[in-house]
DNA sequence: TTTGATTTTGAGCGACTGCTCAAGTTAAAA
DNA sequence: TTTTAACTTGAGCAGTCGCTCAAAATCAAA
C-alpha cells in the first residue's frame, strides 16, 4: 500500500547545506530552498518539520563532511600531520572556487545565532566541541609517533589548531591575499612543530 | 528659519552600531532600530537614507572605537606590544560582559556580505584593510624599538596578529572557556617575540 | 481494476519587512 | 505675533517571510 517518497534525502541535505553555509540561516528563505533542493513546501515540512530542521540536518552534514576530508587525507599520507596540512591547504587554497564559503559553517552558525540557547546554537557548538575532540585524538597520536614534541598536551595542540585555522579562513576570506596561503600555512605548521 | 534635529547623531550611530553588532545585518530589523535608537522611520530615512546607510555609519564608527581602544593603552604604556597586550585581553577577557558580541563586526560583516560587489562588502573589507594598515605602522615602530626582532617584516607581524585575534575572538564565542583565556593569548604574544 | 494509504502540489494565510509620505509640530526669521 | 521652512510622526503600502492544508497524484495491496 501506498506511495514513495520520490527525493533523495541526503542529496537534498547536501544542496540545502551548501546554500545555508553560503547565505547563513536568516538570509536564506524557504523559496531559495524550494529553487535549490527542488521539493515544494509541503514536502520539506512533512520531511523536516520546520526551516531549523532542515538546517539542523545540512549543519550535521556539514561536520560529517569536514571530517571525512580529513579522513581522507590520514588514509593516503604517511604522517598525521601531512595529512592535516594537506586539509588545512585544501580549504583554504585548493577548494576556494567549489565552496559556498571560505568560512567554516559551524564558525558562521556560531557567530549568526547569537541567543545562547537557541537550539540551533547549541547544535552548532557541541559540533565544534566534538571537532576539537576529533582533532584532540589526532594529535595524541602524532605526539605518540613523535611527530611533535609533547611540550604541551593533545588538546593545547587541538585549541591552538582551531584557532589558527579559524583565523587564517577569516583572513582569506577577501579579495588579492591568494598568493600569502601557502607560505602562511606552513607557518602555522613549522609553528606548531616547534612548540 | 526652520527647526533643529532633536537627536544626537553620535549616540545614536553607537546605539545603532550595538545593535547591527550583535545581531547583524539582515536579522536587525528596521522595527527593532527604531526602538533602539528612539526615532521614528521618517527621521531615520531622513538622516541616513536607508538601513544599509545607517549599518554604514555604524561599522565605520565600530572601526573608529577599535582604533581608540588602542589609542588609549598606546598612550598609557611604555611599549608596544605591551598596548597591544592589553588591547587584546581586554577585548576578549575584561570587555566580554558589556560588549554585543565576542566577534570583530568587520569579521561578522565580512562573513554576512556574500556578494562581494555589494557596497557593504567593500566598506567592511576597506577598513579591515585600514586596520592592517594601522597595525603594520605599529609593528614597524615596535622593530624599531627592538621589542620585535625584524627577522620578519611589519606587515607579516600585522597579519600574524589579525590571524591569532581573530581566531581567538572566535574561540572564545563559546561558553565554559574563559579561564583558557589568559595563558593563550600569553602564548599567542610570546610566540610572536620569537618569530 | 479498484481501493486506499501516502506523498506531492501550490494557492494562499497571517505576520513581518524596508520604506513612504501626508499631516502635525517646532522654532528661527520676519 | 505671524509666517514658514525644517523636522517628527506613525498609519500604512507593497512585497516577502515561514508555513499550512485541501486537493491532486501516486502506487502497493486487494
Amino acid at each position: 500500500m501506498a506511495n514513495k517518497v520520490k527525493f533523495e534525502r541526503e542529496q537534498v541535505i547536501r544542496a540545502a547545506s551548501q546554500l545555508f553555509w553560503e547565505k547563513g540561516f536568516h538570509a536564506t528563505s524557504t523559496r531559495d530552498l524550494q529553487d535549490a533542493i527542488n521539493m515544494r513546501p509541503g514536502s520539506i515540512y512533512a520531511a523536516f518539520g520546520s526551516k531549523e530542521g532542515l538546517y539542523c540536518e545540512a549543519i550535521k552534514n556539514y561536520a560529517k563532511q569536514m571530517q571525512s576530508l580529513i579522513e581522507e587525507r590520514l588514509a593516503s599520507c604517511t604522517s598525521i600531520l601531512g595529512a592535516l596540512q594537506d586539509f588545512v591547504e585544501y580549504v583554504v587554497i585548493s577548494s576556494k572556487g567549489d565552496t559556498p564559503s571560505a568560512i567554516c559553517m559551524l564558525v558562521k552558525a556560531n557567530n549568526e545565532f547569537i541567543e545562547k540557547d537557541s537550539y540551533l546554537y547549541q547544535i552548532s557548538a557541541e559540533l565544534m566541541i566534538n571537532f576539537e575532540h576529533y582533532l584532540t585524538e589526532l594529535f595524541a597520536l602524532a605526539i605518540a609517533d613523535k611527530e611533535l614534541s609533547g611540550n604541551i598536551s593533545p588538546v593545547e595542540y587541538a585549541r591552538f589548531f582551531q584557532v589558527q585555522f579559524t583565523g587564517l579562513r577569516s583572513y582569506f576570506n577577501r579579495p588579492n591575499v591568494e598568493q600569502l596561503a601557502k607560505p602562511m600555512i606552513e607557518n602555522m605548521f613549522s609553528l606548531m612543530k616547534s612548540l
